[in-house]
DNA sequence: ATAAAAGTTTAGGTTAGTCTAAAAAAATTA
DNA sequence: TAATTTTTTTAGACTAACCTAAACTTTTAT
């Protein structure tokens, strides 16, 4: 069984890599985790004995199919949480990672599938983001920043890309949540902001920034 | 804020101690919490640090105003957790308690005061155990073990003194249940053991063992 | 191609929590 | 009361996870 450190490892190799597509380096990791390099090694080392990545010195970590695996049941059992918050509990969205953070390290099977159940197998948490299936297996949906969308297209916020807490309040504060129908009136070309209207009613301006962080389907 | 070890450390000495009544001793401490009576000193004196016991050497521990109720808080989520876990994840009784010891160790007063909500304000566990409320007071019932009930009176199961999977199992088993009505027709002088009969139903011999790990009220 | 800079690993330490073995104190027995 | 036994503490070590500083590779710049 890993323990929460490695299991925190696991998950952060597993994003920093885009899902175990490419290798990660040892700093990418530190400034992600905000740990020290030497750190970094020394735990590499012991996830590579175990077989959860593969590691060459000096040139990065891949993340094996086991360590993948292991990866996506932390993320799994995250997202579950997570929408437990918001659903049962009434957490606001930008109340629940730091919580989840630590419930995602709960370890007992029998839990996670029958909070999955009491939940009904719900396939994405308050953020959109996708929860992986018992198996692993998540349900990719296309999705593309909101910047990307032509002038008067309407558009569906699907999720977000940053899960920050002061991203997630301006997004409640200006109107904006997962579903909404957004349509974009003008986009700026001095900085690239946008003038969009919420749910046909509301217009509001909103940078460049925030439309990069918002990802929709049309 | 306290480390996971020191919340159960608190927990043991909390519980050894009735509620803070007596002083415990090193080696009670070490005995139910399966470690080293080396270890329990360092730890002792941790904790005599933080003020939440006062440790005189060789004379054990008491614990404090403030080591109490930190160890009625964790108490609080534990029970919590496992009223949660049996209500609305329908784990059985016997099931919980493991998960619990994970959980309780969550720190997130938000997040408890919105499960508290969740569950109605419960006032016991599954097992019949009384939950402290935020202030840590504990609302106390009366009950006296089954082996002390006179011959053809109705009682009220409460409680179980023993929280052990495998006498759960047994209660449940036999059709015993937090709840049940219980008349004892006979108790056989030679070991103490009893013929009850659980809601005015079903008759059934229960060791001495059984009757005093019971809890009735009349 | 060599020197400088950047990134990574190694060496050696720290802390929390644990252990065993030895020393010390308290309790029990003769 | 003195000897023995039991209990507790101290001393010294171990592991996981972290750190800083030094050494070593790899990359970049001259
Ligand atoms: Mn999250
Ligand atoms: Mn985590
Ligand atoms: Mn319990
Ligand atoms: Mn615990």
């Amino acid at each position: 069984m890993l323990s929460l450190t490695e299991e925190n490892y696991l998950k952060t190799i597993y994003r920093l890599s885009d899902g175990g597509a490419k290798a990660v380096l040892t700093n990418e990791i530190a400034d992600s985790m905000n740990t020290k390099a030497a750190s970094v090694t020394d735990m590499v080392k012991k996830l590579s004995v175990k077989d959860l990545i593969s590691y060459e010195p000096y040139y990065g970590v891949k993340i094996t199919r086991l360590g993948k695996n292991e990866a996506l049941m932390v993320i799994r059992k995250h997202r579950l949480w997570e929408t437990f918050l918001v659903d049962k509990l009434k957490f606001s969205w930008d109340e629940v990672h730091d919580v989840a953070e630590q419930l995602e390290h709960i370890q007992s099977p029998l839990l996670i599938e029958k909070l999955d159940e009491f939940l009904g197998y719900p396939t994405a948490d308050p953020h959109g983001h996708p929860i992986p299936d018992k198996n692993g297996k998540i349900q990719i949906l296309k999705q593309v920043p909101l910047s990307e969308i032509a002038l008067n297209k309407k558009a569906f916020v699907r999720s977000v890309k940053d899960g920050s807490s002061s991203f997630l309040q301006y997004l409640s504060k200006i109107g904006i949540y997962i579903g909404a129908t957004i349509t974009i009136l003008e986009r700026i070309e001095f900085d690239g902001s946008l003038e969009i209207v919420i749910d046909n009613k509301k217009k509001v301006f909103i940078s460049r920034d925030v439309s990069e962080n918002l990802l929709v389907t049309e």
